[in-house]
DNA sequence: GACCGCCATTCGATATATGAAATAGCGTTC
DNA sequence: GAACGCTATTTCATATATCGAATGGCGGTC
């Protein structure tokens, strides 16, 4: 469900790259450690951790001792196995203070998730590389469908991915090149892809029948923070046969709107 | 060097000794940046951002452009102006996910909560320094004591305080130069406090009648995820003469029980 | 009980991140 | 419309963070 990037066989690259262009390598590195961190199920020694990103151990230690000294990760000092400390929740808390879309767009997702029994989320567009889930409304019923508040999926995926092909202004290109990245359970080619994509700019939303999840619908409606830049989207998620017995018309009717009037408030202040 | 001191007030000291003392300044840079846009209620220029925390334009520059690159930052490309990006949620949600105390507590809390209609927290301990709040169960009907996953508080300050000071062994000094730095609406003396400290180590818990915010009672019960180090802490959180009416002896019966049988469940692994 | 292997850690030379000053952009004022 | 004050940004010498090798420590094995 998350996008989990499984790159053990070899020392990150991209890590690489990015300590490359920098001017502030230890940066580069130190968020390293703590996605490797965050990903990891269990405390990491520090050859371990320094293997892993193609780091010099020292150099790593001096990492992570610094992520020590700030609270980002914690060091149990009789194994010398480090993990992720309870300080990034202080970030997460004041990110979520003062982000109006969350606020607004909390109750939103809660009514439409519970008068259709499905699972919304109000997720944040970082770019053509992801989006990241900032608010979700679980109902009652699917566990199924379980997501969390900071999980990152890749931004050309699903309903989603539709909306942002279709609002944001990519070219073409560069949208081809991220398409053939993504990974489907049922896979569209590109051209009907393509088609959905126009679709979806004339309709104002976007829908994935099973696409991405066999049996699973997910609509998608892009929401503005400032106007021409797609920023947010509400996207719905529920069981393809429920919605299609229950009306997945009148989910539309009820997801559109709502994005469309989040836009307004967040565009208007 | 010194002339900058004496322009700018406050460019923080602590952030200056930890560039000193660690061998990846640029790390305990990037954590101040990120700390100083997390209290910030508006998204902050370079400028600002560098005279607040001391540090020279372009370093800063450096800091923040390897910030945005993690994503951990966004810059607005018109106004220049930088704030929390959301991908500090995402470590906060891997955090979250491999934590087994949030996941063991938050029944308990939610039960205690509603049985006795408090607000009932579960704290981390990260040393006498201060503790952070990373669990929340609040009660339907006080909006008054709101607290969130996430946030801070010095470690030696009402209930939870004395519960560190009792089981923690902290020398003695320490804990009077501690105590000397904390700010109570009502503060109890250095020996009033000891006594009660005592108290707390004898019937294993904590009780601030008032002391930190007038009128709120505040329990705290010490959870051990390793035997010997306090770790962890129950916290429960009621106004004083509801607590007083409704049988406080009740809700320390409830409380102390939870916590011994969270401290088994982490330290059996 | 001494060896071995693996790990964290220290140490010193060198490539490089840093900081002061210079430059470039941008809105405001006169 | 030019000049000002403010900002972000680039430049480049130098203090220093980084790297690789050497050291020290711990647990397991024979």
């Amino acid at each position: 469900m998350t996008d989990q990037r499984q790159r053990h066989p070899r020392p990150d690259r991209a890590l690489a790259r990015a300590v490359e262009a920098s001017k502030a390598p230890a940066i580069s590195r130190a968020a390293a450690v703590l996605r490797l961190l965050g990903k990891s199920d269990a405390p990491l020694g520090l050859q371990s951790i320094a293997r892993d990103l193609g780091l010099v151990p020292s150099t790593c230690l001096h990492v992570l001792r610094a992520l020590v000294a700030e609270e980002f990760v914690s060091i149990d000092p009789d194994t010398k196995r480090y993990s992720l400390e309870a300080g990034v929740l202080t970030l997460a808390r004041h990110w979520l203070r003062r982000n109006r879309f969350t606020d607004l767009a909390q109750p939103v997702l809660d009514r439409i998730g519970q008068s259709f029994d499905v699972t919304v989320l109000g997720v944040h567009i970082v770019g053509l590389d992801h989006l990241i889930v900032v608010a979700v409304s679980q109902s009652g019923q699917n566990f199924q469908l379980s997501t969390q508040v900071g999980s990152r999926f890749p931004a050309l995926i699903s309903a989603t991915g539709r909306c942002i092909a279709a609002f944001g202004d990519h070219s073409e290109a560069e949208l081809e090149a991220r398409f053939r990245t993504l990974r489907w359970d049922e896979p569209p080619t590109f051209d009907d892809w393509r088609v959905q994509v126009s679709q979806t700019r004339v309709q104002g939303f976007a829908v994935d029948a099973g696409n991405y999840i066999s049996g699973v619908t997910v609509v998608a409606a892009p929401v503005w923070k400032t106007p021409g830049k797609l920023s947010h989207a509400l996207v719905a998620i529920g069981i393809g046969s429920a919605l299609k017995r229950r009306g997945l018309p009148a989910l539309q009717d009820a997801l559109v709107p709502a994005a469309r009037t989040l836009s307004n408030q967040l565009c208007g202040e």
